[in-house]
DNA sequence: CACACAAACGGAGTCCGATTCACCTTATGG
DNA sequence: CCATAAGGTGAATCGGACTCCGTTTGTGTG
């Protein structure tokens, strides 16, 4: 599928272009309209196009990179901390990502809480760093068993989807129960 | 605001029909058309517009209903139950509640996440119930105290979010951790 | 009962996005 | 340098929600 002859020059450079500019103009506006990423970029509509079968497509690859990154922090967090703090500094750790714009609040949510197939990527990616994360806590005993990365995910899309006025300390808050409840019952008390 | 002088009584008559219809067209289908709904009201999408501001007013009242039902529990559910045992036993009804049809999870998912002006009422009350109930569970000993009905509302939207296959089974799970989270400290041990 | 008229209705038309497509432009392999 | 297929363009189309105004109708009044 993805295998066809390498992109001409021109085409790589324009769908770039467009990533970094969806990104900039989503920052800005969570529902930036296609006209304005084109333009942002230096290309007309017909172009966004021909590099993303939608507006939605071009909406996940932007935050498919950002996911990305986040997903790599688990495995470096263990090497630092014990499995508990990791876990609670990961899921904190999501709450400021979620800041960083609706737009990737709402892209994580969709991540989180559907099976859009937009974001099967990143939600095997994002629920493989959780596992990672639990399984390493249920290992020390001070995490319950039974909980997949999956589930937690899912749980954290609330958080994500969270677009009220105070709701960041809201989500600080969601995060002290869902990390208790995931202690709840672990092998070792807390 | 809404104190002039009482409807026509076809008015009254069609903005009945009207909920009827949208409650019907949104539980086969979340995102039914304005003209569709109208269509099953008998009524044009003038009329549709005359009683309600925009379609998702329209939506956002047919919810209000269903959820001014679901904070009646609450109080019932305590004069059976121990407190932890009526907040439990909520939760899981909200589950049930998501279940009928995407689009109910979604307007409690709007109720719950977002500060929509639309759903002010339906979200005081919704929270009010959960403060009664935490209220109750505190009181008893039963539950943390420093968690508002608001935040533990905002914690749900993540279960009324979800839309993915075995999203009923993860639901469960997330009630369980949210249940666990919150008893999490309390003055007795469960 | 007939009339007056404000309230309510109908539905074609507007607006505003995303998406398409027929036709140009331009890398690039030979 | 050419041929040509990949790539680009943007006016046109499509699909929704929403508006507007001429027409119809319920209802209070004489």
């Amino acid at each position: 599928m993805s295998s066809s002859r390498p992109l001409r020059a021109d085409a790589r450079r324009n769908r770039e272009a467009l990533l970094v500019a969806a990104r900039e103009a989503l920052l800005a506006d969570e529902d930036a309209h296609v006209e304005e990423i084109a333009r942002r970029a230096g290309v007309a509509v017909g172009t966004l196009y021909r590099h993303f079968e939608t507006r939605e497509a071009l909406v996940a690859e932007v935050y498919r990179q950002e996911v990305a990154e986040l997903c790599a922090t688990p495995a470096r967090l263990l090497t630092r901390h014990a499995p508990d703090e990791a876990l609670r500094t990961f899921l904190l750790l999501l709450v400021e990502h979620a800041a960083v714009g609706r737009g990737m609040g709402e892209a994580l949510e969709s991540i989180m809480a559907t099976d859009s197939p937009v974001f099967d990527d990143a939600r095997d990616e994002m629920a493989r760093a959780l596992d990672e994360l639990l399984a390493a806590g249920v290992a020390a005993g001070l995490v319950r068993g039974g909980m997949s990365g999956r589930v937690v995910l899912r749980a954290l899309g609330g958080i994500c989807g969270l677009r009220a006025k105070g709701w960041k300390d809201d989500a600080l808050r969601i995060v002290t129960i869902l990390y208790d409840g995931l202690r709840y019952g672990a092998a070792k008390r807390g």
